[in-house]
DNA sequence: TAGATTGTTAATCGATTAACAATC
DNA sequence: TAGATTGTTAATCGATTAACAATC
């Protein structure tokens, strides 16, 4: 609907400007991360050939990503390590400020709340709520836990981009609803429960129990 | 090495017996809580039809994805929820009891120390462990946390199957290393840093950053 | 029987890899 | 120049979807 698309057949309404396929932005973070370590180190250049080594994708694989956006290399001489990085740095939007809030403060709140990575990528912690009156008011990472009432008040008028919807799988619905409401952009979901949200809404599921049902089915074809 | 291996061509010492794809086991889950919720209902059938519209699969996929394991539907009926549902209990290998242990008692180490689907998915939460003297001692879900100079001996001699590592980035590998000298089979990693470890160990990376990654680059996206 | 729905095969789609011309 | 390595095109591989015969 914002009109800003820019492809060739826009008849249909899809919000794409020439969106970057899910497959990519699964290993740009690994790339980033890899690059990252690297800067540090004395070298100035890296080859497709000698990340594929270290970070075990192909570096046909790697070349490819990395001309998705662009043409970063040298011939001969590889990828300007730090080019590359901050190239990376921008195309995963951690130049731009984004907004945060956290709700629920249980133990996975709290986590959340000291993750010590959030600047580096642009974040900005704004908040943490709960309901649990014995919980508000506690401190975490110099943040003082809110009531959760006050959330879409605080959401809408700090226009807050992005919430970390730590509660109980119960109340997950219906917190999403609130915060859909409230003007929220992305949800990133550590509930156990699938949340609905209106499409335009993103929503990223950080499915914990995934990763046991992983082991357990990967133990019993081991064992078998 | 285990030589139980009954795939045709022996020569390579792949250890897969008939392996599951990685992209279906990561949909395992989905049918199995979405089975688990049309259980208490008074339903006795569900065709892959009905299965596609409420989890945005198309009935192919769940076709197909469920004949890999044998013919559990009904031709004209559909899928019997309730053999469905143990049947892909057995899948994912919930009916095997398996042991785990908790290395790091932050807030991470304690919220998954409260997490409630162990016992359903058939983990038994063994042990929780932390370095610091002022966190030893505590009390979490029951589990007295125990100094992780003890980890060793524990895990060796009580067979654990699989550790939550949930311990600062720094001390990740090292600890790591550790858990895989004692035996562990599995490391459920929520560390943020690339992990190392035998080929044979089974290694889930519960990278909370990732999707923190996404989210912003998503936005970015959106916001072009 | 007619209608429904599986299990499976063939067709399509998308993602990865191989290959190589361009060029530093 | 010879060697190295990119960016990109073509080939391959794997996963999803469509189609449909089998059958309840």
């Amino acid at each position: 609907m914002t009109a800003k698309n820019e492809s060739k057949n826009s008849d249909n309404a899809k919000p794409t400007v020439k969106e970057i396929p899910d497959k990519i932005v699964r290993r740009l973070p690994h790339y980033y991360v890899q690059l990252k370590n690297m800067l540090n180190k004395d070298v100035e250049y890296v080859s497709s050939e000698q990340l594929a080594s270290i970070m075990g994708y192909s570096s046909s694989l790697i070349r490819r990503d990395l001309s998705h956006f662009g043409q970063f290399g040298k011939k001969s001489y590889g990828y300007d390590i730090h080019c590359l990085y901050s190239n990376l740095h921008r195309i995963l939007g951690f130049n731009h400020e984004k907004s945060m809030v956290i709700i629920g403060a249980g133990f996975l709140g709290r986590a959340l709340a000291n993750n010590k990575s959030y600047e580096e990528r642009g974040y900005l912690l704004r908040g943490i709520f709960d309901k649990d009156p014995a919980i508000i008011g506690l401190e975490f990472n110099n943040l003082r836990v809110m009531d959760v009432e006050r959330a879409p008040e605080f959401i809408a008028e700090n226009n807050i981009d992005v919430a970390a919807l730590a509660v109980p799988a119960l109340e997950a619905q219906k917190t999403a609803d609130m915060l859909v409401k409230a003007g929220i952009k992305g949800i990133w979901d550590f509930t156990e429960t699938p949340v609905e949200v209106p499409e335009d809404i993103i929503l990223i599921e950080q499915n914990m129990n995934d990763g046991l049902c992983k082991i357990s089915c990967k133990l019993v074809q081991k064992s078998k």
